[in-house]
DNA sequence: ACTAATATTTAGATTAGTCTAAATTTATAT
DNA sequence: ATATAAATTTAGACTAATCTAAATATTAGT
């Protein structure tokens, strides 16, 4: 048996990994988590050992498909419990997180589908972000790839297409990454380089980037 | 801060300290959780010092209003959550409890306010007992049981005094539901058994369903 | 390549809740 | 009234999750 701790990890080391880089490190999960390194690593060593995750010391942890499972199926209860809380109990944007939160842990199979049913079946949650299905598949039309941008349209950042160190070393040295707003200013014909704005920094990105950034219109 | 362990001691306490006796004792609080009395001796100092009850050694407990407060809260939750489920997410009697025992423990005023108001102020669960108000107030109709009936009288179920899972699917399995208007045709004084109708139904219940069953005098 | 800085792990302690087994108190039965 | 049974408490140990402080590994800068 899983207990409630255990499911806060494997959550957010899920949301830590999702997009791009294959490991997740300590300090990450400990921060995320509000706790210290050492206890992560105490964690992450019963996680690897359920087969939650795989862990290699002083690297990091990737989810195995067991712990995936787990972490979609928290995911989907969380953001069906914001849109109810959202839809039929008046709740706002900024209020449902910290209940959803609790409610996410709440087990029972019949209660999450026949929750999902009385809502008649959302893809997405209060904030947008999509909702897994009772087979934990995403509904993901909402994102494009920055080649598919249009001029003067501004985009939240939400993930990558290439995986690779060198995109994502690259991304992380130019102070590119998850959330970061864009504004999309030219997109060169030439070559289908893509000149952007974020944070006051005006860069410009090749082809290769550009289609392998993905965004979400604000 | 209040533990969830503490919370269910304290439910405990207070549906077996409910009708009468003065003080229960720790053999009666270690068999409702399923737990040693050891355990529970040492939980009911810590509550004691906590003053959510008066601890007497070698005598039990009783609660104080604090943790009464701390009770009613967690049984208004708990009915107004089974209430919920049965009239919105299609479960039955029987399944309701479980999923209920960890809704109650879910921690915020705004929440159990608007589902409140969402399933219009209901005063009574699905298994017929009352739901106290935001201020902890029940409201008590005179119910009887079918085996305190009058025969040719006319009654509507309003709920059970067994909620054991077997009570309750006889009754679903016999159609027999809250709100159900049952007349009394026979009562047989050899056994003690009732000939009721309901729904154009003929039947004959044992002495053991009748003292179960709580009616109301349409 | 080597040192300094940073990240991670280990060791040992702590707290909440639980348990078993032994000791103690209260209740019961002749 | 006193022995025995039943209920309760104590003592000591265990597990899950956490922490601090020290040790070790990795990364980055020169």
């Amino acid at each position: 048996m899983i207990t409630l701790t255990e499911e806060n990890y494997i959550k957010a080391i899920y949301h830590l990994g999702k997009y791009g880089k294959a490991m997740v490190n300590t300090n990450a999960i400990a921060e995320a988590l509000e706790t210290k390194a050492s206890s992560v690593t105490d964690m992450v060593k019963k996680l690897s050992e359920k087969e939650y995750l795989n862990y290699k010391k002083y690297q990091g942890v990737v989810l195995t498909e067991k712990g995936k499972h787990i972490a979609v199926n928290i995911v989907r209860k969380h953001r069906l419990w914001e849109v109810f809380l959202v839809e039929k109990l008046n709740f706002t944007w900024d209020e449902v997180h910290e209940v959803a939160e609790h409610l996410e842990h709440i087990r029972s199979e019949k209660l999450i589908n026949e929750l999902d049913a009385f809502l008649e079946f959302p893809s997405y949650d209060p904030h947008g972000d999509p909702i897994p299905d009772k087979n934990g598949n995403f509904k993901n039309i909402d994102k494009i790839a920055l080649s598919q941008s249009e001029i003067s349209h501004i985009y939240t950042c939400v993930g990558v297409k290439d995986t690779s160190s060198h995109f994502l070393k690259y991304l992380d040295g130019n102070k590119i990454g998850l959330g970061t707003i864009i504004e999309v200013l030219h997109k060169e014909p030439f070559d289908n380089s893509v000149k952007i704005k974020f944070n006051a920094t005006e860069m410009v990105v090749s082809q290769n980037v550009a289609k392998n950034l993905f965004l979400k219109e604000v």
